[in-house]
DNA sequence: TCAGAATGTGAGCTATCACTCGTTTTGGCT
DNA sequence: AGCCAAAACGAGTGATAGCTCACATTCTGA
């Protein structure tokens, strides 16, 4: 990657309605290339071929290649959060319910809002930290829903085990959405969607202290080959 | 980066000794850029030229650039793995423990793995996607740790909630190592080594359904958490 | 001792990258 | 109709990437 100097962090706004179009394009064609081909083959030549606009165009929207991929970013997340917000915002305000409702409610938020564009997702969260305004971008967004979840904590306290509100954010958040990576990128066949809601509410029921009568469903298949440890 | 061609897969192996200190410079200078400047500032060149030795030696032993993140990768997979092991298998024999205390020291090693080259570990895993030979490296050793714990789960099983043991070590793997890895890569001060493998054991121990008391942690002593159940 | 294999070298080739310049096209306005 | 700024264009620039080639040096063993 050469001539890395100095530019301007941002270039002309669209005014004109084609001009809308064009950016659109671009961000549209750069997330494709990025779930496609992956970020080294996310070249700007590549992306305003994709787009079928001119390299020069591009450049009259997005001062540089790290410009580009962090507007996407940003907008990838507005969208998320917008979403997540959505789903789970307007729920919470139905009335108290349960615990294990609201924690099950928002779990199933979260899958489905990563399973909304995943690959994209991934590639971003991957790549990304090399470029640090694409951080910031994203940063700034996840730690709104950080602070969602910790309010939450905060005001279900009474009824969960003690602990650090800040502390357990991070651990909940985390892991939730690592798992929730996993079946993305993996997509393991034991792990439907179903169970995989299932699976995480019992992870932060459990983590939080909640107890839970062990589920109706009758687990415990046809006992799977290894009993033999050492 | 150019000429992307088919390559062959393996180069010469290094018989004297001189080679084998070529070879173990190439790789430590591998990592020491990796870690310092990141991916995108390794290049070959840049690799040579601080190992010391020309490029074309470079090249007389890694086919790629490819080849030699991917040996690189390998080589601390292998390195982890065999640590873990030594931490852990051992003292798994050393007779029957509390469910508790072995989680404990599961998450231990863990949490000490990690720590121990960190900024390796956090570049090979946010770069590597994009090299499969180096993929299947990593995944070859972390397929192996899964077992581990999933023959553990097994031979546990009746002290356990009902769960599929392979949905429960795609869980528990996943969530330890990511909330692992946050730790490391923001250092967030209210997250130190304890409070660290403290929260991880609450959070293994409660998705396996084990219960616990509330720890000597002060906070509400008695009010026995979660009863609270609709 | 000395041939040949193993090892090491660095200038240089080519493809590609991020990005610019000078120019042409478009479309809203009077 | 016709002006003019906004929008779009694409060949071209300098830099650098991965990688090879032709050659030099060192080691091994008979």
């Amino acid at each position: 990657m050469p001539t890395r100097r100095a530019r301007p962090p941002s270039r002309k706004t669209p005014t004109q309605s084609r001009a809308k179009a064009t950016v659109d394009a671009i961000l549209r064609a750069t997330a494709h290339i990025l779930k496609s081909e992956g970020f080294a083959a996310c070249s700007t030549n590549a992306v305003a071929r994709k787009a079928g606009v001119s390299i020069s165009s591009l450049y009259q929207y997005f001062s540089s290649k790290e410009a580009l991929v962090a507007a996407l970013a940003e907008q990838h997340a507005e969208n998320g959060q917008a979403l997540l917000l959505e789903m789970v915002g307007l729920a919470a305000l139905e009335g108290p319910t349960s615990l294990e409702a609201q924690v099950r409610r928002y779990i199933e938020a979260m899958v489905r809002l990563h399973a909304g564009d995943a690959e994209l997702h991934r590639v971003l969260m991957q790549q990304v930290p090399s470029i640090p305004e694409a951080v910031a971008a994203v940063n700034r967004v996840s730690n709104r829903s950080g602070d969602a979840v910790r309010a939450w904590l905060e005001s279900r306290r009474d009824e969960l085990r003690p602990l650090d509100p800040a502390v357990a954010t991070y651990v909940l958040v985390t892991s939730v959405e690592a798992v929730t990576h996993l079946q993305l990128m993996e997509r393991p066949k034991q792990l439907d969607f179903d169970t995989l809601v299932e699976e995480l509410t019992w992870l932060v029921l459990g983590y939080l202290g909640v107890a839970r009568r062990p589920a109706a469903r009758r687990r415990r298949p046809p006992a799977t080959s290894g009993f033999a440890r050492h």
